[in-house]
RNA sequence: GAUUCCGUAGCUCAGCUGGAUAGAGCAUCUGCCUUCUAAGCAGACGGUCAGGCGUUCGAAUCGCCUCGGAAUCGCCA
């Protein structure tokens, strides 16, 4: 944090001076003074204390006199409960914030060098096309989208992966449910989504499945005998073999129905405002990785069983013995990812690879991590899996195949609404084109559903309720955005007295009269950077969605408690407008990092 | 059964490498719109940080155990 380094070198040259012994600068710990004391930075003294043989409140007292004499930053001090809390002067933080404030490299932190030269590769959304996305790809997506541009603010170069799981079982399911039952249907004949229709032929093949099983059950089949010889099951697979060999009919229902899910995704990415520079597409990458497996036999790092099937031995690992190869010569998920990988790697060299996948799958990816160190590919720990947990429903988990999904689509939809409601009622925009109402409603709509889910943790597992509609009010996208729009209106109000703005060259050093609220909300700022490069480091967009909502609750506190635009006080409009511009930069940047738009009017 | 993750206010979530009296929002209750947007501000209520033991000057945070929940351990992806 903003001049905790300059403290902790300070704290360890007084104590040395004083005690004339030395403390290590890890030993030294800081951290941001608690709200009901006065000061700005606080110096854990306990450690300190033993070090030099004497009492806290002692130690705390002598290290606040000495760094009042010897750092002029330091205007004050006082030491409670062995906490030494160091009150910076005024000057010192008007300063920093005026030289931040016109340098645009102050807020753009950069990553470490060494991971520069090479693209951050992050792969995200990785949708099957059997059936449209639900709620849990759209947290998928939203993190996915959002890392990127963190790590983008970083100074990262980043591409944007999307592995399109476009083949399999799963399609043949939908495939020959449409056959059987679709009567011909197409998007154009039903009004429907593509994706949707695709997804109802799943749903469908499920249904009629259940049913096979169960009668063969009743015939006295064993239930694990009666879902494998399921005729529907048969036919499937059958189905799966004919399009493996590339039996001409089979393709072209299969390229169709496919074709009719991009053109459904394509909307749903589109709203969802995330986009990506590559697709790649399971149908060509499924065959790497055999390679893969010669290599590694070669290697006898894998092993050939009786069968022909090949496996790898991870269980000095700590895990089990893992199948790469079936019996039939065919090849698994895991050696597709080998294949995919090595490709990536040799193209594209990538400093990192996050994956940016559902938390069902840490097994996969520490097996895969493991499977390629044994074979000797040093870049193994570039990847990266991002793990997300789920998004549960109050009745549990998403089934897809039951239909117990919140439906991406629809819930967007919903959220639209609902803010379209919310600002007719207000009533603040009567004056809008029925397009610019639209679009407003669109950002308010999105940015209440994308900060909801952004604001948690990716680890964590969250609920949503269906019933209880996503918030508009409190810790909440549109309360930001709302903020941004408020301090618009502030600054045209301000156009109309043009000799109280602060001109180009303005500079806000020599304000004099700081008060308590205008100096925190300065102190929020000026994290930003040290925010935004833990986020990046560690993934997180939770980060800076808390980071924006502590600013925007902090402004409506300067807002309400303070005129702004005031003719009489040229000086205090000046620094107050100033103040303004730089929050209301700071809000859009900070949301635009999140997916998220700014109003001028809301 | 084994492994991994999780358990913080009625609900949804913050809480950085251990530091002060555990914070927000929602919900409930009270105030504040003839002054720059009330999607706001101020206040009240609400906690054995699942429980226990331990390490430490100090534990929501670290370790062990118990209870509760989830995921994974497929010749599925």
């Amino acid at each position: 944090m903003l001049f905790e380094r300059e403290l902790r070198d300070a704290v360890k040259r007084g104590f040395s001076q004083l005690y004339r012994a030395e403390v290590a600068l890890s030993d030294i710990a800081i951290q941001p003074t608690r709200k009901d004391f006065e000061g700005d930075l606080t110096v854990v003294v306990f450690n300190l204390a033993k070090l030099a043989g004497k009492s806290p409140e002692v130690i705390g007292n002598e290290l606040g006199e000495w760094l009042k004499a010897n750092e002029q930053e330091v205007s004050g001090f006082n030491v409670v409960k062995g906490f030494l809390n160091i009150v910076v002067q005024n000057e010192a933080w008007l300063r920093i914030y005026a030289e931040a404030a016109g340098d645009e490299s102050y807020w753009q932190k950069k990553a470490d060098a060494s991971l520069l030269a090479h693209p951050v590769l992050v792969e995200y959304s990785s949708p099957n096309t059997n059936k449209p996305l639900h709620l849990g790809h759209i947290r998928n997506n939203l993190i996915g989208y959002s890392v990127a541009e963190l790590l983008k603010a970083t100074g990262n170069p980043v591409q944007k992966v999307n592995l399109i799981n476009d083949r399999g079982i799963h399609i043949c399911k939908s495939m020959l449910a449409w056959l059987k039952k679709g009567n011909g249907e197409t998007p154009e004949s039903t009004g429907m989504k593509g994706d949707h229709l695709v997804g109802k032929y799943y749903v469908e093949f499920d249904r009629m499945y259940k049913a096979e099983t169960e009668m063969l059950v009743a015939q006295g089949i064993g239930e694990e005998e009666a879902k494998k010889k399921a005729p529907l099951m048969l036919e499937a697979q059958e189905m799966l073999r004919k399009w493996e060999n590339g039996d001409e009919e089979t393709v072209a229902l299969w390229k169709k129905m496919n074709a009719w899910v991009y053109a459904g995704f394509d909307t749903t990415y589109r709203a969802l405002g995330v986009d990506f520079d590559t697709f790649y597409y399971e149908s060509e990458m499924y065959l790497l990785g055999k390679e893969i497996v010669q290599e590694g036999l070669d290697k006898k790092v894998f092993y050939k069983k009786d069968d022909g099937s090949v496996w790898v031995d991870l269980t000095e690992e700590g895990l089990d013995e893992k199948l790469l190869l079936r019996r039939d010569g065919t090849s698994v998920y895991i050696t597709q990812d080998l294949g995919t990988a090595k490709k990536r790697y040799e193209e594209k060299k990538f400093s990192r690879l996050i994956y940016v996948v559902g938390n069902e799958q840490d097994y996969h990816f520490k097996v895969l991590r493991l499977i390629l160190k044994k074979l000797g590919y040093d870049w193994w720990n570039k990847l990266y899996h991002l793990s997300y947990n789920m998004v549960d429903l109050p009745s549990g988990k998403m089934k897809s195949r039951e239909g117990t999904v919140v439906d991406a689509d629809e819930l967007m939809e919903e959220m639209v609404e609902q803010a379209g409601k919310i600002t007719r009622e207000l009533g603040k925009i009567d004056d809008f084109t029925s397009q610019e109402a639209e679009e407003l409603y669109r950002m308010i709509g999105m940015g209440a559903l994308k900060y909801f889910i952004l604001k948690v943790d990716p680890e964590k597992r969250m609920l949503f309720n269906p019933e209880e509609s996503i918030d508009f009010n409190g810790n909440t996208g549109p309360f930001i955005q709302y903020t941004y729009a408020r301090i618009r209106s502030v600054m045209r109000k301000a156009d109309t007295y043009p000799e109280l703005r602060p001109g180009e060259n303005y500079s806000p050093a020599e304000y004099k009269v700081l008060n308590e609220k205008e100096r925190e909300l300065i102190k929020q700022l000026l994290k930003y950077p040290y925010v935004l490069g833990e986020a990046s480091e560690r993934y997180s967009p939770a980060m800076m969605a808390n980071y924006i909502y502590e600013l925007a609750r902090q402004f409506n506190q300067f807002y309400h408690e303070y005129p702004i635009v005031d003719p009489a006080e040229v000086e205090m409009t000046r620094f107050r407008l100033f103040l303004c511009q730089v929050c209301a930069g700071l809000i859009r940047r900070t949301l635009l990092l999140l997916g998220i738009g700014v109003p001028e009017r809301m």
